[in-house]
DNA sequence: TTGAAAGCGGTACCAG
DNA sequence: CTGGTACCGCTTTCAA
């Protein structure tokens, strides 16, 4: 553990003060250009790198976000992940990405840590804990954004996709190719979007005049292991299945090759339409017809209301994106 | 911005020194057990959380970590990610998870930005700072440990995967299989698996009496979109391309969807081996032959080498892991 | 077993 | 424009 240089030692090479040498530095307060660039061609010299956690201490500002996301293997999440760090690198903000496996016990042991490591404000993505084990939690941070789950203005803002129009334009597509019975994979119940999806599905079909089989209707773990498995469970059963939709994209390839395995042709004996338009998505054949969201733009508009709540101006409270139907050979 | 409990808070709020709150927190020193369940009480009733920032300037450990990685899109990088992070929690450790998005540049801002933070070591995955940038700005670093780049033992440790076995396992098996020539989309030129891999290729060749044909060598960015390319513009040429080894999975991805515009069939009429044994590469058709490396386990062996460092004994230096061939439907 | 005081490396406030 | 001093919240050292 090699000794540090610290901006004492700057000081003293320069014979000034630290003050002085802290100024230069941050390049504020009034200061002579020559000293400043005196100071500055010293520290760099001597190798001096500031100290955050000093700096944090004093300023009470880390300059650091928490961002959680339930599963970082879902190339959905680091598309997210990369338009949140951009930006906030671009602002000097360090991000700890944290996954949580979707465990909802792990969610809250990061959000606990991230809290002792005084983080500025967080980005939680997919919540899995449930409202009263979760805003308790978020309310002892500083400025939070939830993505893809709602929570009261004072608590936190949203970024949310608009689960309800995306799944009604994927069952009116199914049913406008006569391709009913829908089935659907929800994902996991504890998921904000799942329950939304749900109900919209569920209302879809009623105003489309179709019955509700409820064995068409399954929960699954949201990756590919979950598509798999729940739609063979579902291929076992005796009535035909000409529709899947799923809860997404990963479903949607552990689905397909459920199907597969079970000598259905896709599309012909089955359509099937995942969700999110992960890069995967047109790269597998059949390609996969999806409901495409921008998830830079969702990363980005995740920091831009992270950076208002930070610095105190918590307007926005919520921005809503609109997922569109990409039809690809799947469903086409 | 809500008024955080302190430890002197604490202290007064229980009528004791805030020494004693500290050793009832910590648990460590003489203290007895009355006072310090007493304590902890008060400091949990007051919704007291220890500052990270205040504690790591006095003890100079920020029980942080910096992982770094190219591309966190590339699903061998999460996997890899959460084998460390699993490790980290368990050992109270935070990580910053940095995605240098195969940016020089990125990666050494973001290795000077940790070391700002005074993270108490770094995990760097596939560097792409040539060695002269690299070295000086990793000798800063209290502990480093490299995954699949060499560095001299007192800058760093290092995982890496035997890339020459690897190499020529998979040209082996395409010469046994009677698919020759072999072509070799390489990936990045500044990576380091790429150079060992590619002097592997030219060794085997030679071993077993093959020539080498230099337009059947090429560099591409290791993602899908390289590989689309890549094959692209291989499969452009006049030789029949019979056998194609990539340089890890999603390329392969890209040069199968190349390959299927062209009008070839995989495995018949082109063989492909990719590598990394990612989970998309049994989900798609044809399932991929590859490469088979332990992630999981690469990440907790580079975590078990960082802490060995941070505490102080780096004796290990180096852990090499071997892949094995996995066949699949893509190169039988 | 407990407490008082020093100080980690910075920044902020005020004085010169 | 520059310097002195207090102090952020905590742990460490030494006394009591």
């Amino acid at each position: 553990m090699k000794p540090l240089v610290t901006i004492t030692d700057v000081a003293r090479a320069a014979a000034v003060s630290v003050q002085t040498v802290s100024r230069a530095l941050n390049n504020k307060g009034e200061i002579s250009p020559t000293t400043r660039d005196r100071i500055v061609a010293i520290a760099e010299q001597l190798g001096y790198r500031r100290n955050a956690i000093a700096r944090g201490l004093v300023t009470n500002r880390s300059m650091t976000l928490g961002l959680l996301v339930p599963d970082i293997a879902n190339p959905f999440f680091p598309d997210i992940a990369r338009g949140i760090e951009d930006r906030a690198l671009a602002n000097g903000y360090n991000v700890f990405l944290c996954n949580t496996v979707e465990d909802p016990n792990r969610e809250a042991a990061v959000l606990a840590l991230l809290e002792e490591k005084r983080v500025d404000g967080i980005i939680l993505c997919s919540a899995r804990l449930t409202d009263d084990r979760l805003l308790p939690l978020l309310r002892r941070h500083r400025a939070v954004v939830l993505v893809n789950h709602p929570a009261p203005p004072e608590v936190a803002a949203s970024v949310r996709v608009d689960d309800a129009a995306g799944t009604q334009q994927a069952v009116r597509h199914l049913h406008a190719t006569q391709r009913t019975p829908i089935a659907f994979l929800a994902g996991p119940a504890h998921a904000h979007s799942s329950q939304q999806r749900t109900v919209a599905y569920r209302q879809t079909l009623a105003e489309l005049g179709m019955a509700l089989d409820p064995t068409l209707l399954r929960q699954c773990a949201p990756d590919a292991e979950g598509g798999y498995q729940a739609a063979r469970a579902l291929l076992a059963g005796t009535t035909p299945v000409p529709a899947l939709l799923c809860y997404n994209d990963l479903v949607a390839v552990g689905a397909l090759q459920a199907c597969r395995e079970a000598g259905l042709r896709v599309p012909d004996d089955v359509a099937i339409i995942g969700c999110d338009d992960i890069a995967l998505a047109r790269l597998i054949t059949p390609a996969l017809t999806t409901l495409r969201v921008d998830k830079s733009a969702i990363g980005a508009a995740a920091f831009g209301l992270l950076l208002a709540r930070i610095e105190g101006d918590g307007t926005d409270a919520e921005v809503v994106f609109t997922p569109e139907l990409v039809l690809r050979a799947s469903a086409p």
